[in-house]
DNA sequence: ATGAAAGCGCTAACAG
DNA sequence: CTGTTAGCGCTTTCAT
């Protein structure tokens, strides 16, 4: 790697500016209790010799980093065919930017990253985390814990019954759920079936949990386990449609499981959504608007999510609320 | 942000092990011309007091970071309907990772963005960069430059004739597209459209070149100029379709377009790919494998490509190519 | 309001 | 081989 020129240090602007160093200091650091006449002397020499504070030694006194760390633990499928994962991370970076953070990014290949993410954190190099899509046996937690860093978590994590100073943000799961399921039900339809995400998650078993709310005592035969990828939305739609030829309406786990359960009714030949009623969840533009025809879905506020995640991490988590919970909307298309 | 409990120091590791801090420094570091016993009885105090070092002190007096910036200019749309970006990031991870670099990344909303990238670049936080999705007008790499920290672009940069010294890796996008036509060529087909990518961005117009080397005088009327979206694509498709009737073949710049394409074609009637053959670019599996019917497409390897980048930057750029092609290969499926 | 001085925790000569 | 000694560039009391 080129060396970098040599920077000019606070110990430079000082002497072009005739004061000391500790003035300096001030001025770059928002410059209260220093002289008007002083402060635009610095600044002047500031930008003549183009000087940018070093944040390790910065870090060094203060102990302080500007930076958090994002760490994505996902099987690598989901995470490339799924918008989801980009979304968050744009919400997070706008606010982090927005408060002069930066973003570490952690992607975790599986089990045997989990000791350098450990090692990271522990290593104080930023002063907080955002973790994303946990496991239910996911060991990840526990180490995170144990760096006794501040976290924030996407999702409700499986785990966090009883453990208490967990912070979470999730969307409403269980009510967008029902919202579905009682849109279909609205619309006439009484053979309601599920193809759900992979149940290790809460967002996926909460989904059926809202399900179910609604469908009381449903036919199990109704319910298949998918793991939000098109092509297993296919296999269970297949499935179902042999098990229970008379269904006519499918709520999927997610807009990809939808867009998957589309292809396998226009297969058999179900008109959707004449014969098959059909509503997702999510609601990715490029993905629910592309289906034939236009997806039904729950839309969530995914953008957001990653900002408010930011946000509470940089307040401080000391008064911050344990779980906040984001609201869900159906989108009406013309699947349902 | 709750404090992270004081960590123990180098110091707290020496005073315990019985030795200096030097020594201490040394084993951690390696620990080469240190006798083996006392770097076990230096290893044993790290355990027990669960010493990590202080980056911050370390960067300060080393000058290295041991982290690079990953810096993704890209308006909105494509980054979240592709996933493209995902997957470079991913090839850039393990690679990194590998060399125990840690990853910042960089997301640019706008012009609006760019000062404060330069500033952070300038800042001397990382050792290097990696940059993507310039556009032909793009004034990031100019900042970059001024910055004068290493940088690796993906994809050629569109203004890198002349300046030297620019390191990028890219695809053989005018190889692929070629490969792409001529195949559609060894069907039968002699009325072969393109809808491009948008033409500020090399691989697209390399991609626009690859088709014309085949089509030498082809009719301009075949060729419609889209942005890399499946909306744009559809659009683009009709639009192709209304000028020339008795097309039988598209190359699409990527295969999110041919997936518009696609549904084009079958709003139209025209069948795939008995009536107009179709080939893509990219090789997106949860993409191409899930159009109706599957897409013939030209496959690169991007997360290699994510992974050299990477690989590049951490050897040091003064030895390096300035440019690394990466081969493409075609994947037939049912399109085409 | 400003300056002097003391470190933050670490590495890297330099001695020994 | 190991210890001593200087800083790296910055913030932050504490005087003035």
């Amino acid at each position: 790697m080129t060396d970098t020129a040599p920077r000019p240090t606070l110990e430079a602007v000082a002497a072009r500016a005739g004061v000391s160093r500790a003035t300096v200091s001030r001025v770059v650091n928002g410059g209260d209790g220093v002289r008007q006449a002083l402060v635009e002397r610095v600044q002047q020499a500031v930008e003549e010799l183009g000087y940018v504070p070093n944040q390790a030694a910065r870090s060094l006194v203060t102990k302080r980093h500007d930076a958090v760390a994002v760490i994505v633990a996902e099987p690598e499928s989901r995470v490339f065919a799924d918008p989801f994962f980009a979304r968050q991370l744009r919400g997070i970076s706008k606010e982090l930017t927005a408060h002069d953070n930066q973003l570490v990014l952690l992607l975790t290949e599986g089990r045997g990253d989990h000791a350098r993410v450990g090692r990271y954190l522990a290593g104080g190099h930023v002063d907080g985390a955002l973790v994303f899509s946990l496991h239910l046996d996911d060991p990840l937690p526990e180490l995170i814990q144990r760096a006794g860093i501040p976290t924030v978590f996407g999702g409700r994590p499986g785990w966090s019954g009883g453990r208490d100073g967990v912070v979470y943000v999730d969307s409403d799961n269980r009510g967008g759920a029902r919202d579905a399921v009682r849109h279909l039900l609205g619309l006439g339809r009484t053979r309601i079936a599920h193809i759900t995400g992979p149940l290790d998650q809460t967002s996926a078993a909460d989904r059926l949990d809202g399900y179910r709310d609604v469908m009381v005592d449903a036919d199990p035969r109704l319910v298949e386990e998918g793991d939000f990828t098109a092509r297993t939305g296919e296999r269970a739609m297949r499935a179902l449609l042999a098990r229970c030829p008379d269904l006519d309406g499918v709520f999927a786990a997610n807009d990809l499981t939808a867009a998957g359960a589309l292809r396998a009714l226009r297969e058999h030949g179900r008109r959707v959504p004449d014969d098959v009623a059909v509503v997702g969840f999510d609601d990715m533009p490029p993905i629910a608007e592309q289906t034939e025809p236009a997806l039904t879905t729950v839309r969530q506020d995914i953008e957001e999510m990653g900002r408010l995640m930011a946000r509470l991490l940089l307040r401080g988590l000391d008064h911050a609320p344990s779980g906040v919970i984001l609201p869900t909307t159906l989108v009406r298309r013309d699947s349902a």
